[in-house]
DNA sequence: AAAATTCTACGAAAATAATCGTATTAAAAA
DNA sequence: TTTTTAATACGATTATTTTCGTAGAATTTT
């Protein structure tokens, strides 16, 4: 199995694209610059570079049928997700779950049902230990 | 209160000196660069600017009484951790800190202390809602 | 005391990431 | 059909981060 560095970790600039397309399944160059361009100050073709270059990489797949090309995210999420978060994990929290959970859960503020679907997750960790 | 950005956002290689003075409160720059040789293949000089850069930017302090510079981290562990979380949940699991923490704890295997402290934590959470 | 080692400082090079300008072509509008 | 708009490709530039070489000073070893 060809495992690519690169995909598992992608730059800022990538991983804002990326999360983009997960969300959307699918879009073109246009659509992902209108939202980028909502928080960030940037050029069409600065985006559609790094798409590009996302594309060299085979973190995407794209539809060239139209001339409009179609993007969709080539790395899985779950995947990506866990190794951003093991590599934050590693290097800022000493290795230690704990501590992220922790952090991450002051952070924002879950609802008791996000809380209680987190309670029923630890169970099935403790069970399957 | 003069928040700088640099603090906040350490880049990879900040990141990991700051874990290690963290973990061992301080130390001299031959000892993180021990440390990290350990994984990394890396020259002594270029550990030595980066803790340099990190001291510019006022990320670390250091006593330069003796020869050999003692580095302490001048930013707070928590409020680093809390920062780089939040910026990972944004871009990387659309602000949802339930998803965030799933993933951290299917990683790795943590104890079952952990596990319970993890649920006093969660009810805690709970009440001050 | 001389030589070797171990520091820091500093600048510059190399590597990586992000931005943008221009050319060209396709599609849409006038 | 002509003009305007919207897309990709591609190279070059800029910015940022990482790496390293060299010089000089302090310390330790021989």
């Amino acid at each position: 199995m060809s495992y690519n560095k690169a995909m598992s970790k992608p730059t800022e600039a990538e991983l804002e694209i990326l999360s983009l397309l997960w969300e959307k399944k699918e879009a073109s160059v246009r659509q992902i610059h209108e939202e980028i361009s909502k928080t960030k100050e940037t050029g069409y073709t600065t985006t559609l570079k790094i798409m590009q270059i996302m594309h060299a990489k085979g973190m995407v797949t794209r539809d060239e049928k139209s001339r409009t090309h179609i993007y969709k995210p080539a790395t899985n999420q779950g995947e990506t997700q866990k190794s951003l978060i093991k590599n934050l994990m590693a290097t800022a929290f000493g290795g230690s779950a704990k501590k992220l959970v922790m952090q991450a859960l002051g952070q924002e503020n879950p609802s008791k049902e996000e809380l209680n679907e987190i309670r029923e997750f630890l169970d099935q960790l403790e069970q399957n230990s």
